[in-house]
DNA sequence: CTCAGCCTTCTTTTT
DNA sequence: GAAGGCTGAG
C-alpha cells in the first residue's frame, strides 16, 4: 500500500485522489508536478488499471523515462506495459502498425529535420522556383509547412502570420510542398510532422479510433502548455470513449511556440471540456522566496495567462545577483570563479548550471573553463544525429532497410568516389526496381557505369553486403560493420579528426546493441536525441551548461542566466513573430525559476555586435524590484558602470580543440584589430 | 559528369 | 566549422 497522504501535500493529494474525468492542472514551477503525474499513475495501478489501459504522454524522451522510473520506485516493480513517451515516439509505435492502412509499408522511415529539408530543397530546385530571385529557402519552407500541419492551419495563413513578404508566392510554396509530400509518400519515409499528422489521420478510421480508445481509459498528458492544436486534436479523439483526460502544465512556461506550441490548449481548456475539474498547484517547494519574487515580478508583465501566486515552502536565504561585466571575458570569469566559490562552499558542480538563450554564447565560457580545468557538460547546440558522419552511417542504414528510401540513398552514394547526383539517380531508379539489395547487386547495373564509377559502386557494395547479411542479426553489428569497412578510409582521409568521428560511430553501434531489429532502431534515433548521453555521464560531477530550453523541468542549486544583454535575450528574431515578446518573457521565467537558492544574472556590455551594449529589457523591466528588494550586486550595483574585474590575458590554450562559431570567431578578431 | 578549390552563408529554441 | 554554390579543368 501507498501512503499517498504523506507523500503529497493537500494540493496534490486531490489530484491523485480526483484526477478522473476531464482534468486540468495548473501547476506552477517547482510545485511537484512530476510527483502528481507519477502518484496519479501508482493510484490508478493500484487501483487494478492495466498498465496497457494508461497512455503518459510527455514531451521529451528524457521525461518519459524519468516518469516511468519514478512510477516504478513508487509501486516498487516496472510498470510493464504501460505506454509512455512522446507524442511522437507512441504515434511511430501505433504507425508501425496501422500505416498500411495509409498507403505506407510498416517499414517506414523518419526523416529527421535536416532530411526533411534537403528533400524539400529538391523540390523546390525541380520546379524552378529558385530561378526567381526571393524565393523562401528550404529550411523556411519547411518550417512554414511543418507550422501549417501542426497548427491546423492553411500554409498559405501559415506564410501570411509568420512569413507576410513571401505571401506573393504561397501558390508556389504550396506546389513544392505538395510534390514534397508524394516524394515521401513514394520514398516510404515520414518527417516529424507525419507522425502526428498520420496518427491523426488513422484516428479517422473507425476501427482504429475504436480499438485505441477503447485501450486508452486514463490518458494523462505532461507539458500541456507546450502542446499543438494538432496534439490535442489527436488526444480528444483518443479521450473519447472514457474521457479521462488529465493535462498537467504551467502557462507560464510554454515556449515551444516555434514549432507551434499552442498556449491556448491550456488556457482554454475549460472551454473545450465545460466540465473539466480545475486544480492548481501553487506551492513551490524548489526556490526561496527571493528568487520566486523575481519570477513573480517578471511573468506579471505578460498579460495572457491563468493567475497565480507561487508560494515558497522554503526560508529565506541568498539574494539573487545581477551582475555587469565590460566583456564576455569578464563575465566567463566571473562565473569561473563563483564556480569554485560554490565548490569550495560544498556545492557539487553537478548542482550548478549555466543557461543561457542560444547555444553559441557559451563558447567563450566554455574556453574559459577548459582553461580552468572545470569538467563541464554541453546541452543543446550541434547536435550528434546532425553530425556529417553520424547521417552518413545512419543513412546506410535506412537504406538496407528501407530501399525505397531516396533521401539516404542520395546522401550514401554521393560519398562514393565517381559517383555524383546523376550517377546516384540512375543507380536510385534501378534500386527501387528492386525487390531487395542482393537483386540489385545482381542487376548488371555496374556494367551501366564508367570505370571511376565502378569503384564507387564496388565500395558501396562492399559495406552494403555485410550489412545486409547483419541487418536482422543486429543492429550493433550493423553498425561496427561500417567501422571495419571503406568507410573507415574515407574518413580518415577526408578529416583531421577522423578518430574522433569513428568514435561517434562507434558509441552509435554500442547504443544498436540493446535494439531489437534494425528498423526499431532506426525510428528509436530518429525520435530520441538523448542517448548520446550516456548514464554513466550523467552521473559524473559536472558543471551544466544548457540552452534555457534544455533546462526545462529541472533544477539546481545555482543558476548562472548569463548574456542578458539586450539584442541577445530577448532574442531579436524571436521578437518579430507574433506573440514573441511574451514567449521571450515566459522563456526567461523558466530560466529564473530553475534556480533553488543561488541566482545569478549577468550580461556583458560588449559582444558579438556593437548594439549589444545594453541589459536585456527584461531586467529593465524589474529593475524597481530588484532595487526595492536590496538584491546585492555581485559587483558594483545593478549600474551600467562597467566593473572592476580585471580580463585575464588568454595566455594559456584551450586543452582541447574546441569548434568555435564563427559569430565568437568574428568577434574574437575584432577585439584583436582593436 | 565529377571534383577540387574558393566563395558565401548560417544557428534561436527541438520532437 | 561546415555545407552549399559557383567555376573551370579533366
Amino acid at each position: 500500500m501507498i501512503d499517498f497522504k504523506k507523500e503529497l501535500n493537500s494540493e496534490q493529494l486531490e489530484v491523485v485522489a480526483n484526477g478522473d474525468g476531464y482534468c486540468l492542472v495548473l501547476a506552477g514551477a517547482g510545485s511537484g508536478k512530476t510527483r502528481v503525474i507519477t502518484y496519479r499513475v501508482a493510484c490508478l495501478l493500484e487501483k487494478g488499471v492495466k498498465p496497457e489501459n494508461i497512455l503518459l504522454l510527455t514531451f521529451t524522451n528524457k521525461a518519459a523515462k524519468e516518469m516511468l522510473s519514478r512510477v516504478e520506485k513508487i509501486i516498487g516493480k516496472k510498470p510493464d506495459g504501460l505506454w509512455g513517451g512522446t507524442f511522437h515516439a507512441i504515434a511511430n509505435r501505433i504507425l508501425r502498425a496501422t500505416a498500411p492502412l495509409l498507403g505506407y509499408q510498416s517499414n517506414f522511415s523518419v526523416l529527421d529535420q535536416d532530411d526533411s529539408e534537403t528533400l524539400l530543397k529538391s523540390c523546390v530546385k525541380e520546379l524552378h522556383f529558385f530561378d526567381s530571385k526571393r524565393f523562401p529557402s528550404a529550411g523556411l519552407i519547411h518550417s512554414l509547412y511543418s507550422f501549417s500541419r501542426n497548427a491546423q492551419i492553411t500554409l498559405t495563413e501559415a506564410v501570411d502570420w509568420k512569413n507576410s513578404s513571401f505571401s506573393r508566392v504561397a501558390g508556389d510554396i504550396e506546389e513544392a510542398t505538395n510534390l514534397y509530400q508524394k516524394k515521401k509518400k513514394s520514398s516510404n519515409v515520414m518527417d516529424f510532422d507525419d507522425l502526428l499528422v498520420n496518427w491523426h489521420e488513422v484516428l479517422q478510421k473507425p476501427a482504429v479510433l475504436k480499438k485505441l480508445a477503447d485501450q486508452f481509459q486514463y490518458i494523462l498528458i505532461d507539458e500541456y502548455q507546450d502542446t499543438n492544436r494538432l496534439q490535442a486534436a489527436i488526444v480528444k479523439l483518443l479521450a473519447s470513449v472514457h474521457k479521462n483526460l488529465l493535462v498537467v502544465g504551467d502557462d507560464a512556461q510554454s515556449i515551444y511556440s516555434f514549432r507551434a506550441a499552442d498556449i491556448n490548449n491550456i488556457l482554454e481548456f475549460p472551454k473545450e471540456f465545460p466540465k473539466a475539474k480545475i486544480f492548481r498547484l501553487e506551492t513551490n517547494y524548489r526556490s526561496t522566496p527571493n528568487i520566486l519574487n523575481l519570477a513573480n515580478d517578471v511573468i506579471s508583465q505578460n498579460k495572457k495567462q491563468f493567475k497565480k501566486k507561487l508560494k515558497s515552502h522554503l526560508a529565506e536565504l541568498a539574494h539573487p545577483q545581477v551582475a555587469v561585466f565590460d566583456s564576455p571575458f569578464a563575465e566567463a570569469n566571473f562565473i569561473r570563479q563563483r564556480v569554485r566559490e560554490l565548490q569550495e562552499a560544498g556545492h557539487a558542480l553537478r548542482d550548478l548550471a549555466v543557461l543561457f538563450r542560444a547555444a553559441f554564447h557559451a563558447q567563450i565560457l566554455e574556453i574559459e573553463l577548459a582553461k580552468a580545468g572545470i569538467p563541464y557538460e554541453m546541452r543543446g547546440g550541434m547536435r550528434f544525429f546532425e553530425r556529417a558522419h553520424i547521417k552518413d552511417t545512419i543513412s546506410i542504414l535506412r537504406v538496407v532497410n528501407n530501399l525505397k528510401d531516396e533521401i539516404a540513398w542520395f546522401r550514401v552514394l554521393e560519398i562514393f568516389q565517381g559517383i555524383g547526383h546523376e550517377t546516384a539517380r540512375m543507380i536510385i531508379t534501378k534500386a527501387r526496381q528492386s525487390k531487395d539489395l542482393p537483386e540489385l547487386f545482381i542487376s548488371g547495373i555496374r556494367d551501366g557505369l564508367n570505370k571511376n564509377a565502378q569503384k564507387g559502386w564496388d565500395d558501396f557494395v562492399s559495406i552494403a553486403k555485410i550489412l545486409n547479411e547483419k541487418k536482422d542479426q543486429s543492429a550493433g553489428d550493423a553498425v561496427e560493420g561500417i567501422l571495419k569497412s571503406v568507410y573507415a578510409d574515407y574518413l580518415e582521409d577526408k578529416y583531421e579528426n577522423a578518430k574522433d568521428r569513428l568514435d561517434d560511430i562507434k558509441q552509435l553501434g554500442w547504443y544498436a546493441k540493446g535494439q531489437k531489429s534494425l528498423n526499431h532502431f532506426l525510428s528509436d534515433i530518429a525520435l530520441d536525441e538523448s542517448f548520446g548521453k550516456k548514464n554513466a555521464r550523467e552521473n559524473q560531477d559536472r558543471l551544466v551548461l544548457s540552452t534555457i530550453h534544455q533546462a526545462k523541468g529541472l533544477e539546481w542549486e545555482a543558476v548562472f542566466l548569463i548574456n542578458l544583454a539586450s539584442g541577445c535575450f530577448p532574442n531579436e528574431r524571436a521578437l518579430g513573430e507574433p506573440g514573441g515578446e511574451e514567449e521571450e518573457r515566459r522563456l526567461f521565467y523558466v530560466g529564473i525559476t530553475r534556480a533553488k537558492r543561488h541566482l545569478y544574472l549577468t550580461y556583458p556590455t560588449t559582444g558579438q555586435r556593437m548594439n549589444y551594449n545594453r541589459p536585456s529589457p527584461f531586467l529593465e523591466d524589474i529593475k524597481d524590484g530588484l532595487i526595492d528588494r536590496k538584491v546585492s550586486d555581485g559587483l558594483g550595483g545593478f549600474t551600467d558602470e562597467l566593473p572592476t574585474i580585471q580580463i585575464e590575458e588568454m595566455t594559456t590554450p584551450a586543452p582541447k580543440k574546441k569548434k568555435i562559431d564563427w559569430r565568437v570567431k568574428s568577434f574574437l578578431k575584432d577585439i584583436e584589430d582593436l
